[in-house]
DNA sequence: CGTAAAATCCCCCAATATGGGTGATTGATT
DNA sequence: AATCAATCACCCATATTGGGGGATTTTACG
């Protein structure tokens, strides 16, 4: 069975490039191109696409947007977002969207095509550097000024636990709690939960999440 | 500049197996083999190993408590995370741990070299289903039943936002924060704010990772 | 051995936040 | 017409928070 491809690209020649390419592969079939994500949306229920090449700038809804409503209604269907620069903001947008793969638009198409195999084959395709990006985002404890005690009460303050509850947890007086958090306020300078999570947060003393 | 490796690996013969290959490779020069972290790290100094193979499965220190000792001793060494399953849970933590890659270990040792390749080219060498899976951490909302106005709402929570501040934030006023926080509550059924960032959390209703 | 840091606990106080209730209005969407 | 989303209001009791004083014990390190 072919593979379904739709592509949304707002420059011609690309477009036109890769339907060049992906029609000479006989195990994908090209269904339709658009130049915007409305149109594309617009033809999904006939396009059944099982890949989706996304261009992330394009006129109107944006590849994100695209790629949320996309995956709203063909859930199993894979969007590979192609593009030209590596903007982490776009690219952590992206994977929250549901995108499968984060491809670097680069002279060399077969690599594309590579890259497409590697999505529909289990994997996640992506340039060197966003996959080094993509670990290091779950990296944390850089060097926290945090002791130990400090980070396990600020990680379930993040949590959105009150003292006495953090206290139970931990085994300790609430007292105890309120004496960390007062030494976690006078190190990150802060003087609220939410100060001190942002800071927590933007250095990676603390989680947030499991795979 | 020859690449320097150090092997953690308690299996005699897959230790020595990884040496005898890597050996074989100019680029590559094979520092020491160790079949626990201690002793690796009371010699990582004299080592200096630009990579690390680190079994998982390690008698006393495990590689994962292993990893975060070589990483803050050597923060630009890559640790290669090397075992035969792909556990979920300890993909996740080996790369909260600064691990640069987690490679499943086959029959094929050719495809170790092609990682290490890859990783000393600045990528993550990962398993096709692991990177699969890396990149689903980040999907977020799969079917939520609380709308986009709640969920915006929940995610100021889990900042450790009080309701003024989101209601600052939000342009509107306490009342209206209250309001939502009681729908979000009936909905999930519960009546405190960590226990509803725990099912929102546990639902990647709210994203808490950034790039 | 002595010091420092970490972890533990206690009390006081005032301001704020929280959770629950019972509403109401407006604008979309269906 | 009916539903849902989003907005706002007021009441009330309790819990939480942040800041200020301390104190004790255990652990780590030179």
């Amino acid at each position: 069975m072919k593979k379904r491809i739709t592509i949304i690209e707002d420059n011609v020649s690309i477009r036109e490039g890769f339907r060049a390419v992906l029609d000479t592969i006989e195990k994908y079939e090209v269904m339709n191109l658009y130049s915007n994500c409305e149109d594309a949306l617009a033809n999904l229920d006939q396009d059944q696409p099982d890949v989706v090449l996304m261009d992330i700038e394009l006129p109107g809804m944006d590849g994100i947007a695209g790629t949320v409503r996309i995956k709203k209604q063909l859930p199993n269907c894979i969007v590979l977002i192609i593009t030209v620069l590596e903007d982490s903001e776009k690219v952590f947008r992206s994977l929250c969207a549901g995108a499968g793969g984060y491809i670097v638009k680069n002279s060399n198409i077969s690599e594309i095509v590579q890259n497409i195999d590697e999505a529909l084959a289990g994997g996640a395709p992506m340039s060197l550097s966003i996959a080094r990006m993509v670990v290091q985002s779950f990296r944390q404890q850089q060097d926290s000024p945090l002791t130990e005690r400090e980070t396990q009460v600020l990680q379930s303050i993040a949590e959105g636990k009150s003292y006495s509850k953090i206290a139970l947890d931990l085994y300790v007086s609430k007292e105890t709690i309120r004496s960390h958090i007062k030494n976690i306020y006078r190190k990150l300078e802060v003087s609220s939960k939410a100060d001190a999570i942002k800071i927590a947060n933007s250095n990676k003393w603390v989680t947030g999440r499991s795979l």
